[in-house]
DNA sequence: CTTATATTGCTCATATTGAGCAAAAGGAGT
DNA sequence: ACTCCTTTTGCTCAATATGAGCAATATAAG
């Protein structure tokens, strides 16, 4: 108590890659409590700044270089870490992690140091609408949402809890959000949907629970990875981090589907890419795509134009 | 050396108000190095989370109260520190803060504890289109960016600062985009024409540099707030926190001109408003504003629609 | 030599955006 | 009372962008 409190600052890294146009996490298999992100220590003797420590430990644990890498969040909450149950013991030393996300070209060879590649979907599966809604959501969570409305105390608490439900989960004609993924498992844990909810409270753990749970609070910030990405992808290239040198343009829209998680117009995706002049044919051809041969096309990496966006309508300046 | 490395933590706020339809930014005068950006130090057995500690010390120290919070970014890099000169012995600790943005509604009243609101484009005065290109643009800091992408050596290198150039400060031809704040400020800080740039490297403080000062690297985490809020008030009716209760739609417009910093279509602005049914005309009018009397409005909390975005075009799923 | 599958090119109706004209509703000065 | 001045508000119109789908093209498989 009287000792200067111990702050331990810690590093995670949300690794996303595609695979086989399946959006792709990597995580490290984790006794008891599920999957974990891959984590570090962060030496303030060792390293001068926060990434630098991450694309070393990265590198060292997993054997393969980092190429997009940006800050997501730091996490500090008291308790947040407890159900780590391989830290030191609890009340030692206030843990706080920083949370990356990096983005990776392939997902194709193994990565050593006993990290794996998972489809992200598995965590989430609520979130992959890319053949239509989910059967998961209508058959079993939107029911529960209702079960968690209902059970709430007194009229006013459970119009609050209806509207959040309706905003994150676009129940009744309110439409799906792809971003509001974060909001999802947030909401999810609150309503003890999720087990790492049950396991932090200390709840039975038998009840109905949704999508693979993780160790800690690791699933909360993938859904923040997955959260910023997805509103990302909209203003900034960064899908090219994750395509190979070269791709058809199938490719990239599967890629683009994978991460916002519904289909897209094929037409318009065409269309509306070359306008933004990101992609330049090379004149070669992709054989065996099944049908007529798509022209292998690759990144323009100077074209780096800007992209407005909405809301209050901020036309840009000319 | 042996001894466990110290880390500590600070709390650093971004506090954001609108007065008389110019942005403020509450700072606390700070000796020497200029103005300085409420601190406050993170106590780990006293707060359970970052953002409770936060809205404790800003009460405390400028006895008002905080609306809307968010945490921008964790700025942890060595040296970023060393020169506020009233930290302990350099090398005792390593300082990481994590820094916040916050929205207050007035900036009318003086908030105690020695804080006062300034414009916040004083730090940042090529930020300030809304009378159209701010003349230290062209007079001065164009020219001074020559002579930085000049004195490169070799062509590649030249090339290269020509393009960061070109795409930060949006030189010919290139269209100015708003959001590249930080982008800017990072950009001048590494040509030497920021004060805080010459300080840090005891270079000499004679020459030429750009905007007012602030003590640490302050400046970069306003950079950062203000990068944020002007990319958020396009997708989130954040302009609502920094609004009174009634207001007019030219106030609004002016606030929102205030954040993105260049001015907007008022028919056009107003037909957009109302299409996203954020506002509701109360019948009540506003006298004196000069001509015609003017509608008070106010925000309608409940409509919490969603909002697009551009960059690689995803059309919403409806 | 047909069928299945994908890639591309194009069209069209409907929205959204950018820009500006003009009427309405005060206040101030004469 | 009447005329300016200023600001709000309503409306129009051309130019673009978006959402959806039809059709031609190019290959592999049967």
């Amino acid at each position: 108590m009287s000792k200067n409190p111990v702050i331990a600052v810690g590093l995670n890294a949300v690794i996303l890659a595609i695979a086989e146009d399946s959006p792709q996490l990597l995580v490290v298999p984790h006794t008891g409590s599920g999957a974990a992100l891959p984590f570090g220590p962060f030496d303030p003797e060792k390293h001068r700044t926060f990434e630098i420590g991450l694309r070393e430990w990265v590198t060292e644990q997993a054997s393969f270089q980092l190429g997009f890498v940006e800050q997501l969040y730091t996490f500090g909450d008291r308790g947040r870490e407890a159900p780590l149950a391989d830290l030191p013991a609890r009340g030692e030393a206030r843990v706080i992690s920083v949370g990356y996300l990096a983005l990776a070209q392939e997902a194709g060879e193994r990565p050593a140091g006993g990290g794996v590649w998972r489809d992200w979907y598995r965590f989430f599966p609520w979130e992959d609408w890319r053949n239509g809604k989910p059967a998961i959501l209508s058959d079993h969570i939107e029911p529960a949402l209702q079960r968690w409305i209902d059970e709430a105390e007194g009229e006013g608490r459970r119009e609050s809890r209806r509207d959040r439900a309706r905003i994150t989960f676009g129940l009744d004609g309110q439409s799906w959000n792809e971003e509001r993924c974060l909001d999802r498992y947030e909401l999810l844990y609150g309503a003890g949907l999720v087990s790492e909810a049950r396991r932090d409270q200390g709840g039975e753990p038998g009840s109905v629970t949704f999508g693979e749970a993780m160790a800690s609070d690791h699933r909360r910030v993938v859904a923040t990875a997955l959260s910023r990405i997805r509103a990302k992808i909209k203003y900034r290239p960064v899908i090219f981090d994750l395509m190979p040198d070269r791709f058809t343009l199938s490719q990239l829209q599967r890629a683009a589907e994978a991460i916002i998680g519904y289909p897209l117009h094929k037409q318009n995706f065409r269309r509306a890419l070359d306008r933004t002049g990101f992609v330049l044919g090379t004149g070669k051809m992709d054989a065996a795509t099944g049908g007529r041969p798509a022209e292998l096309f690759r990144f323009r990496r100077d074209a780096l134009k800007e992209g407005p966006a909405s809301g209050i309508s901020t036309p840009r300046l000319r």
